[in-house]
DNA sequence: AGATATTTGTTGATTTTTCAATGATACATT
DNA sequence: AATGTATCATTGAAAAATCAACAAATATCT
């Protein structure tokens, strides 16, 4: 279905404003479906983003290396953080080094909560299955193209 | 700049899941210069979203009818309303032949706020110009198949 | 007509987000 | 060492989003 029809607005000014509004709704419709799938383990996309990035992590991160590796950089990743915490899924402590920092790691818990999810990895990608590999490679190089002002 | 860089993870399991994550990103850069420009006359996306919903009716919607063509299906629409009503930038009354619904229209204030935001039209458009207007139809077949399942 | 189901909108309670302000530590300069 | 500046994390207060429950009006069925 096209966006046209999916938001019932006929016309747009422009291919670029209707790749920003495609862009919006596409957006929802996809974290929609996300949502289903790793809602069942109580956990919002924010606080599954936090545990990806800690488990892809060697070492423990501060709030800020967090928080620049996140897909939402406005994110207020000390209360998720704090929420995570909550849930035993992660642990903090005042870094050694630089007392302003945190360590913040990833619990035995948590890994077995991503464990649990990466079963429904193939679920994921099958959300945006309709479009081949290779289209979605294209996509891939627009999006990049695209957030490259200048 | 690649979403690979921007977020400091050097490899995915596949395109497609890469486009996943490049769309959630891509979405928060893209509102995030968004907020910046309609910021200046205190609306929210939603906000704004139900305003030129309003506009671009020309008859009265009701609540349902406007979450329909809402770019974020799963919003609170009544009570999003409400803040626009509170603002005095729609009003609404109950329909005369169905009871249950509710006749939401837009105000002169409400017209005169978005007539404002109308200037910037090009500032918005001039977020993803990186991309050629060729580019931007691509963009936009690819994100309508991506969501056309099966 | 009367009972039942459906549609539509609102409300309550909780959680999450947002924006600005604060506090603590580290760094830089004199 | 003392002062000022920058960095990092947290907190407070207000706004918004979320999920489930509710109420009113309409539609459907027997």
């Amino acid at each position: 279905m096209s966006i046209e029809s999916d938001i019932n607005q006929p016309t747009f000014r422009n291919e670029y404003q209707k790749a920003i509004i495609n862009l919006i709704y596409s957006y929802n419709w996809t974290t929609e479906q996300l949502k289903n799938i790793f809602g069942n383990e109580n956990l919002t996309m924010q606080q599954f983003n936090i545990l990806r990035i800690l488990r892809g992590s060697d070492m423990p991160l501060s709030t800020l290396q967090i928080r620049e590796r996140m897909l939402d950089k406005m994110s207020d990743t000390s209360r998720i953080v704090d929420r995570l915490i909550l849930k035993e899924l992660v642990k903090k402590i005042t870094c050694k080094s630089d007392k302003r920092l945190v360590d913040v790691t990833i619990t035995n818990k948590g890994k077995a909560v991503l464990a649990k999810l990466d079963t429904h990895e193939d679920a994921m990608e099958n959300i945006i299955r309709s479009l081949t590999e290779s289209e979605a490679k294209i996509l891939n190089t627009l999006l990049d193209k695209m957030r490259s002002s200048q």
